[in-house]
DNA sequence: TGACGGTAGGTGTTACAACACTTACATTCG
DNA sequence: CGAATGTAAGTGTTGTAACACCTACCGTCA
């Protein structure tokens, strides 16, 4: 077989050996390795990585809570059923809801005692866990993979 | 309320403003876009990712075809049932499977003609999509981000 | 004031992910 | 040879993600 027809075969089976695709590959390889080990670390403690974020999300709304969309919105990876999320953690007791507003459609859901101190509790493997994974990288290097990520995401914005 | 105190909440509610959790974050935020965004171009074709990457896998093996346990450990995202991924592709009929190795343990995946025309259809739109997320970070861009991913992934070794 | 479009939230259903467990076959070694 | 160990695959079960649909409430304007 020719160079030529071995570079044609692999171009048939293989044809998108491009930097972007290695790219989009090594991230989607890096984010799922991570969130595995996170949710790994988490294990233990009773709780997802989703639920972690709306726990982290709540304890930054403070004492005034986030509606239900709110939460929502604001995680890291969409969901499309917050309604039974909170439902779940409302039954671990870590969040509270309550049809407190004046606009009667609205839910608003808080973080509990309870919550606050697993958070608590969690605040010490979680910054452990990002020192290990990322901690290597120096702040240089951080800072780098933290603009080249925007830019990514900004591409749905071209 | 003093500067002091104030630094003191904000530790208290938001203890962890690391560059290395903003590493973090931005990596699982970044890679669940991506993941949604591939998801609904694949839509109209009926396959998941996880399919799509199944699809790549086998192609790439060629006749010889693959047991699955080597596609489950090839894919980009740990799944703990290949079994059952591998039902339901055959019931779709993009992946065949029997047990012709001398091993009678093994199950032998190959791709069908139906799925590699399905696969070559997705070229195109997979080139694009990839273009469109990574293609204006250019060629350093991608080097780069694609050399700090893996650094991220050899912390497992460190 | 009461119909209407929009928004917040919840529900029902399906399919899939995750985990533990079981079966089948192969290999090793006493 | 045959018991023990290891490996490949499949199964049973539970919980959750995903999607479409439904209900309750708000603001507006004829």
């Amino acid at each position: 077989m020719s160079p030529q027809q071995i570079l044609a075969e692999l171009k048939q089976t293989r044809p998108f050996s491009t930097l972007e695709e290695a790219a989009g590959v090594g991230l989607a390889r890096t984010a799922a390795i991570l969130e595995h080990a996170f949710s790994e670390a988490l294990r233990p403690h009773g709780i997802t990585p989703t639920q972690y974020n709306v726990l982290r999300i709540l304890r930054g709304a403070g004492p005034a809570g986030l509606c239900r969309n709110e939460v929502r919105d604001r995680l890291v990876a969409r969901v499309p059923d917050a309604t039974r999320l909170l439902d779940r953690m409302e039954d671990l007791g870590v969040v509270s809801r309550d049809r407190d507003n004046p606009d009667r459609r609205y839910v608003t859901a808080r973080i509990t005692p309870a919550g606050a101190k697993l958070l608590a509790e969690l605040d010490g493997p979680v910054l452990a866990f990002n020192r290990r994974w990322f901690g290597h990288l120096g702040e240089a290097g951080l800072a780098k993979l933290i603009e080249l990520l925007d830019e990514v995401r900004r591409a749905s914005e071209g």
